[in-house]
DNA sequence: GTGGGGTTTCCACTCAACGGAAGTCGGCGT
DNA sequence: ACGCCGACTTCCGTTGAGTGGAAACCCCAC
């Protein structure tokens, strides 16, 4: 059955990479001759790899499958360029983020030195409600999606993270309408972010880029123009014609 | 049983990275119906998403898992600023390559505007024994690793791949001890590359730094102190302690 | 309307996955 | 040296979950 597989493949995670066997078993809850057997096959497509300290770890077998997502290497490869410029430019943290489902993904990020330390890592999630990247997303997601968000449960991360529908709707929209977006102190209280969407070649949005800075001493409309034009660079690279944010 | 599921998802690949449920089913050889039930369990699960024009694709989820695979997060993100020094001195292609089971895999790649087209795309298989990069983690991989790949068949490229195993052996040892290595002509005969390996917190050899540069024109032996600093500067910021190249 | 694709649902059979149990290996403490 | 313990590996009889043929469904193009 499949869900055994995700279930074991779900045991490992960014602080836990590697794992014995038995850790497997018993982080996944499968019985330990079927995470045996169930290992043994992953291994054998390279979905697993057995290290030479005897730990299991991820194959990059399934790092190879995961890059032939959409809005991995090529959307990394041609935004980079733009986002180091944007990075130089204002020394804060710049990242470029994804849909995926219901949650936003951030696939690229470059770190100011010291610059607030991101919540996020590189390939993490971000919440589509509170982030300025997942706000960007979610106002160009379908239809369906957005109900769904909007309908779901919206965490509250901070006093000030906008959990109304009502008043999300109005984000949204103004998101849609600026070609830009600002989340104060939305995820937390010493942070805030600006993010203007990526459009692939059929001019929809495809991606976020957003630059993440502390709520002292910036004025995030100062970088307005600065991640606007980023993004639409990055917008034109991937073939994109429109000119609307 | 896994194999399905295995067979499922190696329908994608990077020339298809979307496709319908009917390809998937013919691509992969499994019923339609099958094919159906399996492919809503990834759906479910993240593995494979449906875009909004009725395609399957891969999920990022399963990058993120991906991503979990020693060797390309963080060993990417410490090595982008040298690979782009080199890329910037050089003005050639980069590649950063780590060994998978019996195949090396480019992890990152930096290509110049105007050189020879790479054959290898980021996250696809270098051969060991005939690619720069390939031979140099094959010098040091484990004992098991290189009788296997010396003992198994030696695809023959050009007519200057080096498929004798004895030879093979002394260019193995030559890489060990000079630090670096030359590939001339092994796979393409337009082509050749240099390679120096990297060095993670262990001082054991984790990925390879290679540039690849036609053969017309350019000088290989010039360019060897150069990836030999990048690839010393990546390792040291990995945590190695050893000077060996 | 009709044909032809892709897609979804259904269900009885069967065989491959399951997992308990027993056996192996290796390291550590006494 | 010995015994213990944990991790790993192998075996095998049972059984219920995966299988896949078939039929219905949907939607578009001609």
């Amino acid at each position: 059955m499949a869900t055994r597989l995700f279930r074991l493949l779900d045991a490992f995670s960014m602080e836990r990479p590697e794992l014995t066997l038995s850790e497997i078993s018993r982080a996944s809850g499968l019985p330990l001759s079927t995470t045996h057997r169930l290992v043994a096959e992953l291994t054998r497509w390279g979905a697993l790899r057995r290290g030479s300290n005897g730990l299991y770890h991820i194959g990059l077998r399934l790092w190879q499958l995961g890059s032939l997502s959409p809005g991995t290497l090529r959307l990394r490869e041609q935004a980079m360029p733009f986002m180091e410029d944007l990075h130089g430019v204002t020394q804060h943290n710049v990242q470029l983020a994804v849909l995926d489902g219901t949650e936003a993904v951030s696939i690229e990020r470059l770190s100011a030195r010291g610059a607030v330390n991101m919540v996020t890592r590189t390939a993490s999630m971000l919440p589509l409600h509170a982030s300025g990247a997942g706000l960007m997303l979610l106002a160009h997601a379908d239809a369906d999606v957005q109900e769904k968000v909007l309908a779901g449960p919206l965490r509250r991360y901070t006093e000030r993270t906008v959990t109304a529908p009502a008043r999300l709707r109005e984000v949204l929209a103004d998101a849609r309408r600026d070609g830009y977006v600002i989340s104060v102190q939305q995820i937390e209280m010493i942070s805030q972010s600006l993010a203007a969407p990526v459009r692939g070649a059929d001019n929809s949005v495809i991606a976020a880029l957003s630059v993440v800075v502390p709520v002292e001493g910036v004025d995030l409309r100062a970088l307005v123009p600065a991640v606007r034009a980023s993004a639409l660079g990055i917008s034109r690279t991937l073939g994109a014609t429109s000119r609307r944010g």
